[in-house]
DNA sequence: TTGTATGCGTTATCAC
DNA sequence: GTGATAACGCATACAA
């Protein structure tokens, strides 16, 4: 305090200096488990207090070799499950001990830069649910032998581990379900990705199996827009369906509001409604929405337990989904 | 490729070997402005290739001093407009070349752990919309003397700078609004926060202006289900309101749920509505509510701009808002 | 248990 | 323009 301009931070050597001991007696009073005596101990860590020094992690990183950074890709479209992913994911990954780096990627130039920027901060691995985070980004970053943990998707290389759902389980039950509670037109409105192919399948495959016409297939986005545009083409449509699974809540709940709004039908009445992520607003009293929760806990814990897996492996490991049975399906 | 069982990461003497050049040369190929020949970069940037070499950043942040991560530290309370901050903050953050490390605080003890992770990592700055990132934390942010930029808080002291919106003002536009459209019975849906209590004040300021009776004031969370539970309230009230404000979209959402569910009401022919934030459900066929902009990607680039100052400052900074006006004010 | 000395991988300051 | 060398702040093998 009174050599330094109160500018630089302060280091072990000061502390050091201040409570008389070598700089490495420092270094132990904050190493947990070194071998120290706890008069000693107690010095330093009262000179420490008194200059408010704080232990410098980076250097740490240099020595160890890992960073104890996992960086974390997300990318633009915003949805609420989205949210809910990351807050689990961060969750998860702060109460193992890793740090997160949060790495946007919103255009391929950004993903250039991200996947330097993995290599450069010595990550010890990547998470991310985004399909921008194609071939060449895995090539690349596998180049680089950087564990990457990927969700619902249908990539597979060295180094890449996947955490998915249950996709195709989860059209299977709400094939079941809704013809359970009379359906008998079905239509599935989906949007151009894996886990939407995986979700189709599943719900086409068990309505063939037990003997219903196969269902109306739309496509869309996965916004609220797309559902409420796919329920308009369905109330324009010869037969109109009266048992429809969408490949999230938003456009679930799109479809919902269309039926409501613009065709003065009533869920279940009309049709009945099966969506996915059991988002908040799936449980507003306006919707109250059939819906699968993905458990994101269980799926954040098996992504920290696949990242720490040291050697290149491919593995995969599927989270069964929770049905949330409510009101847009009672019969 | 031959001595190391592929363990190792490769350095820049690994490279410099390779090349047969200084491992300062390969220093200098990767500097940007660097004072070296075309032909040795080139002649070093084919060798790192070919080896894999990606320099190691940390190293440079202990020679800087400076870490370029910035803290995004972020809690529980999940509600669409804090994804969009999140993302709108993410993005700003990363163009102007910071690093994020995302801190997720859930109570206070991991408080006290993030506090410290923020002097470890030696974070260049703080961004929070966190209320619970109190007078304390805060204090203790300020003695390792790091920038902090929170949104829509009262605190105020050194090291702290804050981004609000203009909450006064918006609570005046919309008493004026609603008093122009023929509002005479008015109501505020509030939830404990500074934020809150600002554009109650502007509400109320603005009708006593005008010569109105104050307005019904009621209390809930900031969450779907607390303007539900307001709005029942309110259905059940001797003088039912008319002209209703409410602290966000979400609670603005169950105010008109419920009005239409449990009241068979409609907005805007039994009440007018306004939220706040703009949050993607605002705009849905069902709601067309009403809403004040808080405009995100302005907030986020004053907090960078307030974050690369240097010295110790208590500034403050308003942003602007603007009115999207939508059907639940339409008379 | 404690102090001394060395190394982590890079950038920056010097000579050449 | 290039190479040797000294730092950055800490952890650790080793000597005492």
């Amino acid at each position: 305090m009174i050599f330094d301009g109160a500018e630089r931070p302060v280091t072990s050597h000061d502390v050091a200096r201040a409570a008389g001991v070598s700089q490495s007696a420092v270094s132990r009073a904050f190493t947990a488990g070194a071998s120290i005596s706890p008069v000693m101990r107690d010095k330093v860590r009262s000179a420490a207090a008194l200059l408010g020094y704080q232990p410098n992690l980076l250097p740490r990183m240099m020595l160890h070799g890992r960073s104890g950074f996992i960086a974390l890709v997300v990318g633009g479209a915003y949805n609420p499950f989205h949210a809910a992913t990351l807050e689990a994911f961060s969750r998860a990954l702060q109460e193992a001990g890793k740090k997160i780096l949060l790495l946007q990627v919103d255009d391929d130039r950004a993903l250039d830069a991200v996947v330097n920027d993995l290599a450069g901060y010595r990550v010890d691995g990547v998470v991310s649910a985004l399909s921008i985070l194609g071939e060449e980004a895995a090539a690349a970053i596998s180049a680089h032998r950087i564990p990457v943990v990927l969700l619902n998707s249908g990539l597979s290389s060295e180094w890449i581990r996947v955490v998915e759902t249950d996709n195709h389980g989860a059209g299977r039950a709400a094939a079941r379900l809704m013809a359970r509670g009379g359906g008998t037109r079905f239509a599935y409105v989906g949007a151009p990705s894996v886990a939407s192919a995986a979700r189709k399948a599943g719900f086409q495959h068990e309505l063939a199996k037990i003997g219903m016409a196969p269902p109306l297939c739309l496509e869309g986005n996965l916004d609220h827009d797309g559902g409420y545009a796919a329920a308009r083409a369905m109330l324009a449509a010869p037969m109109r369906p009266d048992a429809i699974f969408c490949v999230n809540d938003l456009t679930a709940i799109g479809v919902a509001d269309a039926w409501r709004i613009e065709g003065g039908l009533d869920v279940p009445r009309d049709a009945q409604l099966v969506g996915f992520d059991n988002i908040a607003a799936s449980a507003w009293p306006a919707y109250r929405l059939t819906t699968f929760d993905q458990n994101v806990d269980r799926m954040a814990a098996e992504a920290v337990r696949l990242l720490v897996s040291p050697a290149p492996a491919t593995e995969r490991s599927c989270v069964g989904f929770t049905l949330i049975e409510r009101h847009s399906t009672a019969r």
